[in-house]
DNA sequence: CTTGACACCTAGCGTTCCGAGGCCTAGGAT
DNA sequence: ATCCTAGGCCTCGGAACGCTAGGTGTCAAG
């Protein structure tokens, strides 16, 4: 699965996981992404933390640093407007991809290699 | 539909209409791409032209100047090696689509505002 | 003779993700 | 004691990509 493909879709991909977990810290979050996609989206930690960081100074997430763990973790949850975004992603991708699909649909595709 | 989204999709989604019509000039893949999406594929000029040139350069699209056309046209065609890397991407997409699919099916969202 | 559709092109900008590196704790192996 | 691995956080800089904005030019219609 080429790498740039994730790009413009991580910001949705990151609230839907929040949404289908509840609160989780950002490790966590890369390995609920990577076990959720069946091991496709296996996204390095500099791509996740700047993106948490970027959508919490939106504001649709907040975060709290753990005091239950013995090591540090920042915890994030989603907002309210981190849920209404949450609705607008998810619109967005259903028309990205069902255009996308259609596109496809028509090309006759030999065998990948 | 977020702008962005089409990034590092746009190679696939050019080849496949390619694949579906058949030799085309720029300027009428841009209205094949809108129209095959239901109009949710917009996509400019200063996306696609320089798209067209970067696929040429890497050997999957052949062009000509059309003789036929009052107006001049570069009409573009799949070389061999642009079929084999149209079964590539669209295997690549379908394994994107469906990681994506399957993080969105988890998450409960809200109606879209 | 101006507008709008058709048709091509490019430089530069902004965003985004990622690689590489750094910091720290805990637990197990050597 | 020392190393290694896993867990956990962070950030800087680069690369890639698509888009904006601007340009050129033809042709038909008003």
């Amino acid at each position: 699965m080429r790498a740039e493909m994730i790009k413009g879709h991580l910001d949705g991909l990151l609230l839907a996981v929040l949404a289908s977990t509840g609160p989780l810290h950002g490790y966590s979050i890369i390995e609920e992404l990577s076990s959720r996609s069946g091991g496709s989206f296996k996204l390095p930690e500099g791509t996740i933390y700047p993106a948490l960081h970027r959508l919490e100074r939106e504001g649709l997430l907040t975060s709290r640093w753990s005091q239950a763990a013995a090591r540090r973790r920042r915890v994030y949850e989603l907002t309210s407007r981190g849920r209404r975004a949450l609705g607008r992603e998810r619109q967005a991708w259903s028309a990205f991809a069902g255009a996308a699909e259609s596109i496809w649909r028509g090309a006759v595709c030999p065998p990948a290699a």
